[in-house]
This record gives C-alpha cells, sequence and structure tokens, in this order.
DNA sequence: GCCGGTGGAGTAATCGTTTTCTCAGAAGCT
DNA sequence: AGCTTCTGAGAAAACGATTACTCCACCGGC
C-alpha cells in the first residue's frame, strides 16, 4: 500500500508538500501541486485514515445509534441524516442498540473510542452511557426522543399533540370506548402518545379506563397479545390508538382472528405512514411523521455544533400530520 | 481526555505494561494487573482507536456495503452481518449506495482508507471500485449479488429456481397469461428471475412474450407505472410475478386503480416476506428468502477470511420457500 | 557456584499523517 | 543598495497506541 512518502519521493518533494497538495491547503505552486496529483494517482494512493484521523483528533464520521434498523421510521432518519452528512464530507456509522441498554452502552463506547465528530442517538430509556460522550466534549444531538438530564440539541416530534389529534378524530367518528396501545413505560414517546390519547378523551368528555390501555413492546407480537388481550374483555374497544408501524401490524392481526373489520367494526389510527398503510382493506388511517425531516434537521445541528460548541442546545418539535383513510370512518 | 500514558503514571508501571493489562496479553502480575485496570476505570480511560488501528494496520470493523437501507430485506441481511460481528467483538458500518454506482465507489474508497477488516457487499451492475478492493488485498464477501469478475467467497440464494417455482405455482393454479415485472437489466437478481419465469413457462408449455414482461427499479414507483401500462394493453396479463416487495407495492396499487382484484382477477406472487404481506386483501403469496441468514454466513465467511485468506473462495447457495397465501388462488 | 533459561517489566521504535517551525529566496520599499 | 516582508517548501515534532528488544532477577540443574 503506498505511503504518503512514496507519493513524495515520486514527485520530488517534501510528504509536507504532498499533504498541502492532496489537501488544498495553504499555497502550493501549481505546477507542483499537479505533479504531486499526478504521482499520487499513478500509485493509486489512499490516505491511511487512522493515520490522518490520529493527528487531526478527530474522523470525518458521524455515529447514528438507533433503536431499530428494522423499523422504517429509523431507517427513514437515517436517510436524512446520510444526504446532509454526505454533502459536506462526512460518513455515517449505523448502530442497532435493540433497545438494549447494553448495546447503547457499546455503542457509545466505540464512538468515543473512534473519535467519531458527532453522534445522533435515539436514546433507551435509561441513555446508558451518554454521560461518557457528555464528559468526553462530543457534540450529541437526540433524535425522537429527549436526554434525560443532559440538555443537548434535540429534534423531536409533538407526539403528545398528535396522538391528541389522532384520538380526537376517532371521537369525531362516533367510536366511544377508545383504546390505546403504546410502548414501555419511560420511553417518552411511548409516554407522550398515552397522554395525548387521555388530553383527548378528557377534553371529548369521554371516560377512560385502565382496561382500555395496554402497554408492550414497540413490536408485532406484543401488540397481537395486547389486542387480543383487549378483546376478549368484556366491554371490548370500539376504537385503538396504536403507537407505532409494527404495532399496527400485530393489531390488524389480531382483528383479523377476532373477525372484526377495521373502521366497520373498530375503528384504527397507527403512528407512521409505511407504503402499505393504502393497500390494506380499509386503507389505514395513519399519523405521518416526518422521520426524513428529522434526521436532516438533526444532521444539520449536529454539523453546526461540531463547527461550534459553545451554541446554546435547541429543541427543534417538529409537526406530525393526521392521515385519513378508510381505517377510522364506519360508513 | 487520559491517555495511556496517564494510567501508567497513576499504577506507577510502563505504558508497555499497561496495554499488556488492558488487552490481557502475555503475562502480567495479576496484582500490577489489577492496579492497572483500577487507574483505568478512575481516570475513565478510553483506548483511543486511530492510533490502535494505526499501529495495528487494521480496524476490528466491517463494512457492509448495501444498495437500500429501506428494503426490509437488506436490512434483515444487516442483522444478520450485525449479531455475528458483535459476537466476536467486531462493530459493522453500514453504507447505502441506492443502487449508485460513484457512491459506491465513494464507499469502497472509505473503507480502504478507514482499513477496516472486511467488506461485505451486494454489488451494483459494475461494481464500481471493487477492484481497488482486491488490489489492496481487504477480504470481501458478495451478497444477494455475485460480482461480475473477481472471485470472492459469495453468498447467493437461488433466486431463478425460486422464480420457476413460484411461477409454476401461478400456472397450476391456472393461470394463462403470467406477466413479471423485474428489475433494471444487468442487476443480476433481476436477470436470473426474469430467467426463472422463463423457465417455467417453458416447462409449462405456455409460450412467453416480451408484452407480459416489464423492466424497472426496484421501487414501488417504477412498478406501478409498468403494471398500469402492463394491464392497459389489448391482452393484459392475468397474473404477475412480482421481483421484490417495493415493487409489490406499486403493483398492488395499481391492481386497485384498475379494480382488478388480486387472485381472482389476476394471481399475484412478490419476492420477500414483508410483515404486512398477510394483512392485505387477500394475503399475498411470496417467495420468502433467508435474509437473515445471508448476512450471518456472509459474516462468517468474512470472518474466516480475515483470518486465513487463503482459503478458496466458496460460493453459498441458499433456498428460498414459497409461502402460498390468497392472491395466488383464484377461489 | 556457575550458567542457561525464563518470567516479567521497561525502553524505544514504529505506524502514516498533519502541522508547526524554520529558512531560503524573491519581491517590495525607501 | 539595504532593509523588511512575504511566499513557498522542507525538516521534524507531534498524535497514542502496540510490540520487538533488552534487561534484570531469580530459579534450577549440573
Amino acid at each position: 500500500m503506498a505511503t504518503i512518502s512514496d507519493v513524495a519521493a515520486r514527485a520530488g518533494v517534501s510528504t509536507a508538500t504532498v499533504s498541502r497538495a492532496l489537501n488544498g491547503k495553504s499555497t502550493v505552486d501549481p505546477q507542483l501541486a499537479a505533479r504531486v496529483l499526478a504521482a499520487a494517482q499513478e500509485l493509486g494512493y489512499q490516505p491511511n485514515g487512522p493515520a490522518r484521523n490520529l493527528r487531526r483528533q478527530e474522523a470525518a464520521v458521524l455515529a447514528l445509534i438507533i433503536s431499530d434498523v428494522e423499523n422504517p421510521f429509523f431507517t427513514a432518519i437515517a436517510r436524512g441524516v446520510e444526504d446532509v452528512a454526505h454533502s459536506v464530507g462526512y460518513s455515517v456509522v449505523l448502530c442497532n442498540t435493540d433497545e438494549d441498554a447494553d448495546k447503547e452502552r457499546k455503542y457509545v463506547d466505540v464512538a468515543i473510542q473512534e473519535r467519531v465528530a458527532g453522534v445522533i442517538i435515539s436514546p433507551t430509556a435509561t441513555a446508558a452511557g451518554v454521560e461518557h460522550l457528555a464528559r468526553r466534549g462530543t457534540p450529541v444531538v437526540a433524535v425522537d426522543r429527549p436526554l434525560p438530564d443532559r440538555e443537548s440539541d434535540t429534534v423531536l416530534v409533538d407526539t403528545r399533540l398528535a396522538a391528541r389529534q389522532a384520538t380526537t378524530h376517532l371521537i369525531e367518528q362516533g367510536y366511544e370506548r377508545i383504546g390505546c396501545i403504546t410502548g414501555p413505560s419511560g420511553v417518552r414517546t411511548a409516554d407522550d402518545r398515552l397522554a395525548g390519547y387521555r388530553d383527548a378523551l378528557k377534553s371529548g368528555k369521554q371516560r377512560g379506563s385502565p382496561r382500555l390501555v395496554r402497554r408492550t413492546e414497540f413490536k408485532a407480537a406484543g401488540a397481537q397479545k395486547a389486542a387480543a388481550d383487549l378483546f376478549s374483555q368484556d366491554e371490548p374497544p370500539d376504537a385503538l390508538l396504536v403507537a407505532n408501524s409494527a404495532m399496527a401490524i400485530g393489531v390488524l392481526e389480531a382483528l383479523r382472528s377476532h373477525r372484526l373489520r377495521p373502521g366497520q367494526d373498530v375503528g384504527v389510527v397507527a403512528f407512521d405512514d409505511v407504503p402499505w398503510a393504502g393497500l390494506v382493506e380499509p386503507p389505514m388511517t395513519v399519523v405521518a411523521q416526518p422521520a426524513y425531516e428529522i434526521g436532516s434537521v438533526a444532521a444539520q445541528l449536529l454539523l453546526a455544533r461540531i463547527a461550534d460548541n459553545t451554541r446554546a442546545a435547541t429543541t427543534t418539535t417538529l409537526g406530525a400530520r393526521l392521515i385519513e383513510r378508510g381505517s377510522s370512518h364506519r360508513g
């Protein structure tokens, strides 16, 4: 593997000049620069990243730590981050925590060890290890959920309001026993969606009941059980607010096996506008979150903070949009 | 940020001893080792990755270069890779090429520059830049599609056979004008699925026709147009083999807008068993590919090759499974 | 008692860049 | 002409780990 000194030798200059020429730094005689470039080309020179990062004390890499690669919401965020990052020459490393505090801690440590320039994270309930980042001074942006204590840049969706609007929509459609299936207690988005649901019931003069609420992992299997459980009660719900798209799959399966038709028998609104939402029968009413935008905004904030870490921490709250389809209409 | 010499000073030993103690190398007096560990703990020491990688001439990182993070098939592969890699202490960097040769080339260069230990890639049609990897001696495993000329470890699905079986299934169900919507020419999986489709027609004594075949990007939008196009012909197809799940979404949308019922009017089989396949009406018949297994096998092969680069290149071909649901039955 | 072997720890070289000095020569000014 | 200023390029010092050597002390065998 060719090194910078091979290039220097071939071009008949010092390594310092090669470095300057290749990085377009300061002023190098154009003729020399051309010679250096040619030499590098001929040797197929690829700079040694670790050496560069060691010297620079920082890698042009952003770490994106999310809780589930298989959730379309997070992959859309990833795209938003990537597009922005790449446009300014940063690479993105995607890390998958599976909502597991140990994995999260491990990835945070890897991020620190590799001296990434910054971290975008959707923290687990405990936000394990993020204080290490703070200690080291690595810029952090939280997405989807805020960090518990640390103040940092944060990009959120007003998910409580969105949940409220979705629930209000169900009330307006005439549903009278509206249930809610949301994520684990302690996960902020899960709590917020539940809170928004309750807000709506209260202002809609409906009485809520713990018997209409279930909490489980953000997965299909858990939601299916929860829904089955709800529908085998004496007074089952006639509508459901579902906190994400994986859960929606479980709920729809449960409805099917109970021979309940979405819309007709049980109104359904779920979070996240997945591509297949329009294909089920009837099409599913959803709360569309601006996932791509979350990612791109987060990346921009992170880059700004990398450039200037003295900026005050900001919180950006984006709006969600209710997309009405058949699953929330009786007719 | 604490360095290894800070730890050494605090423990009253040399940096060499610290390094040995922390890496569990050779023999260090247990008492000393304990002192070192304590010192590291107290200082919150995190080794400097770039420095280590520079010296070791290799990073404990695998690059996974795929063509679409939003495709569940590829995210499932990613999980397979991750699980294996992490179990032996490697990290995984996920890179998204969007089927774009330039991005692919760029990511390959990044992988080389960062001196990753190995690369798993689903190459674009041109496999841009992979020869750089070969030149540098970086181990490579191809997944989903083979590399054009380079011989390397490869993990494939027998997608041609799967397409043939799926098409034969449609023939057996009594469909008589079976069409095919597949990916761009030159993409191996797209070509193979088309070939398998033709194999089946031939042995089923059905006459194929170019008017029943459409090629487009592996995306919903393209497939929707293609399907709309097919159905507005004089003699439209009465069944379709669809080459991936994103395309299936486009096809189902097109069917809906033409008021054609899957199964009843038009038989449908699509590749990839996505979670929502069972939820559409009627449930969709699919070809389930062992995506997670592709990833885990690929990671194992890569790790083996990292350990011993003299091994002969192998090709592993996994089978796919047809899951029959309602969309391919008339009744 | 001497010598080779060995376990355990320190010294210092090394990885390949970037970047700070340093310096030579050209150019500009009076 | 003599002085400063400026420009461009080289020499060499980092960056922080790993590891090949070296060295010391101790042990056992003869």
